[in-house]
DNA sequence: TAGCATTGCATAGCGCGCTATGCAAGTGGT
DNA sequence: ACCACTTGCATAGCGCGCTATGCAATGCTA
């Protein structure tokens, strides 16, 4: 028996990465001229919130690899959003400040965001809006449980 | 007056994104066994339906650059999963053609593919489900709507 | 307190998005 | 036929995911 054909228009796994590729240009091209790329605003997301963390803190809140954030932070470094002081109570870690510039930018790129936001749900419903909101965070959990926990 | 907090927990774009690494971990890891990654994986998927055709068809197919296809088909090519033939009516364009091994990975990589679509959608219900892809369906309509226009 | 495991971070290497370029081959208009 | 425009592809460079390593500082425990 022949299985049905996969199709990639109808798969959520493709579609979410369709999604996430035009999420991310969509912003992108609209934070580049504030000199910020993607990842660097979802870092700043934190920041604006709390200064002062530390990389392992943004690792544990943000679920990226601590190799990419350290990535992350050393391009935020280079291009003056950030600055590192050492840990007031631990040798290894630093904590990570926003300069002026970053803080300044909080205002133009969260309105970048909600505009790309907006975008995306032109067409739905407010009560549609709230169940795909709700339904991609079931989506995460699903995908998070199953993580290789073998390590 | 201050606006509200921007609250990534609540913002589809950074959903979006996270769902879309959490996928892309859950297929690779799947997958690798089987010399897969994901571009990889969304690029047979096209191939198994119809072999021999050009870059630039891959290209409008699967909405990526040009260049980033360019470089997924060397990857490709590179762990003999493809051969590039000569264009019967064009010199510039190359048909892209399976080979037998791609070819036998079909079946375990699409049921690699299903079984993460699956986690994903644990948590819902039929209808859920329907309208979770419907969704995502809008959102990227809305997103490739404001792509720049003007080149 | 000496020793070992854990933790915080950096770095190398690779996949895969993107933009920007460049070249050769095709096409259309005069 | 010629020239300009377009089209198909490759390449360089960069952002940002990931895994795998390595090192120094910390913590725990015998």
């Amino acid at each position: 028996m022949t299985r049905d054909r996969f199709d990639r228009t109808r798969s959520a796994g493709y579609l979410a990465n369709h999604m996430a590729r035009l999420f991310a240009q969509r912003l992108h091209e609209r934070i580049r001229p504030l000199g910020l790329a993607p990842a660097q605003f979802m870092t700043l997301l934190e920041l604006w919130d709390e200064d002062g963390l530390t990389q392992r803190d943004l690792v544990d809140r943000l679920d990226v690899e601590q190799a990419t954030m350290a990535n992350t932070l050393a391009r935020m470094e280079r291009d003056g959003l950030i600055e590192r002081r050492a840990h007031e109570a631990d040798a290894r870690a630093k904590t990570i400040h926003l300069t002026r510039r970053a803080r300044d930018l909080r205002g133009p790129a969260e309105a970048a965001a909600r505009e790309v936001n907006a975008m995306a749900m032109e067409g739905m419903e407010a009560a549609e809006r709230e169940r795909f909101v709700v339904a991609i965070g079931k989506a995460v959990e699903g995908l998070k449980v199953g993580a290789q926990t073998d390590r």
